[in-house]
DNA sequence: ACCCAGGAAATTC
DNA sequence: GAATTTCATGGG
């Protein structure tokens, strides 16, 4: 446990809210309150001591991708601040779920993982999840899988995923790997594509629709202005929002998503008329 | 048994 | 072209 990196004075962030927010599903949460996760193909044991972030079981050399991971270089704050002014709502909602924060996470999980949570819920997609990196992923350490890449996966057939049981998604994951390790889509590509364009070329990938390529934008490509609306977004900006157009969020439209997704989902009653 | 879940494709109107 | 149905699976 020596190898360890620590990231001094981490303001506006939680772990357990930005990991149990619904943007990524292979966090798991230990006996002893930390996290452990795998990362391109690194594990680290993560928790706060205070206002202080450590990663246990990373290297030194590595601490710029950690930064970048967890976002460490936003000032959150001056977010938060900013979306507060636009609707009272969000106010209430950026004050509520105050530490989360837009991770960067591999542009190819994040591809995968929202085209499996398609009609699904958190809880199984996680479980789907879990069983796709101990079946296909390569194990880096002792019971520890890296996610797969999209070159293993898209030699399989539907019948081989079979044991993740992702149903109708089966074929899906099987079109997208293909694309991706084919070179037919360039992930990397769509870091700096105009919005509109990344979203369509994504959408040329079977199971794939646009909240699920503004997801995969999101979560994968760090592109804040996205603003993924599932069952949850619709209801709450439809009831809390008066069906105000998310562009008004500007920007940061992402995060302030994300806000309101975690704040109406803490509070399903909200919507229960 | 019925309904829903961080939707999208297929079908029908 | 817009509205509805279907698609696996599991939990409430």
């Amino acid at each position: 446990m020596d190898r360890k990196i620590i990231f001094e004075d981490v303001r506006d962030f939680s772990l357990d809210m930005t990991f149990d927010c619904g943007q990524c599903f292979r966090w798991k949460k230990q006996e002893d309150g930390s996290y452990f996760g795998v990362v391109r193909r690194m594990a680290v044991k993560v928790h706060m001591e205070d206002n202080r972030l450590v990663i246990d079981g990373a290297d030194e050399s590595n601490r710029r991708m950690w930064e970048d991971y967890f976002d460490l270089l936003l000032d959150y704050a001056d977010v938060k601040k900013s979306l507060s002014d636009i609707h009272p709502t969000m106010k209430e909602a950026a004050s509520y779920a105050s530490g989360i924060r837009i991770l960067r996470q591999e542009p190819f999980e994040a591809l995968i993982t929202f085209i499996i949570s398609q009609n699904n819920n958190i809880k199984r997609i996680a479980g789907i999840v879990e069983r796709l990196c101990e079946n296909f992923g390569e194990e880096i350490a002792e019971r520890v899988y890296a996610f797969p890449t999209a070159e293993r996966l898209s030699g399989l057939s539907e019948e081989e995923l079979s044991p993740i049981r992702a149903g109708f998604r089966h074929k899906y994951i099987l079109d997208a790997a293909r694309k991706i390790s084919a070179g037919e889509i360039d992930l990397e590509s769509l870091r700096v594509m105009p919005y509109e364009e990344a979203n369509r070329e994504l959408m040329r990938i079977k199971g794939v629709g646009e909240k699920v390529a503004d997801c995969v934008l999101l979560y994968g490509l760090h592109r804040l202005e996205s603003f993924p609306k599932d069952v949850w977004m619709k209801r709450a900006m439809k009831e809390l929002f008066d069906d105000m157009d998310p562009a008004a969020f500007g920007e940061y439209a992402g995060i302030a998503q994300q806000y309101i997704f975690h704040y109406s989902r803490m509070h399903p009653k909200l919507f229960k008329l």
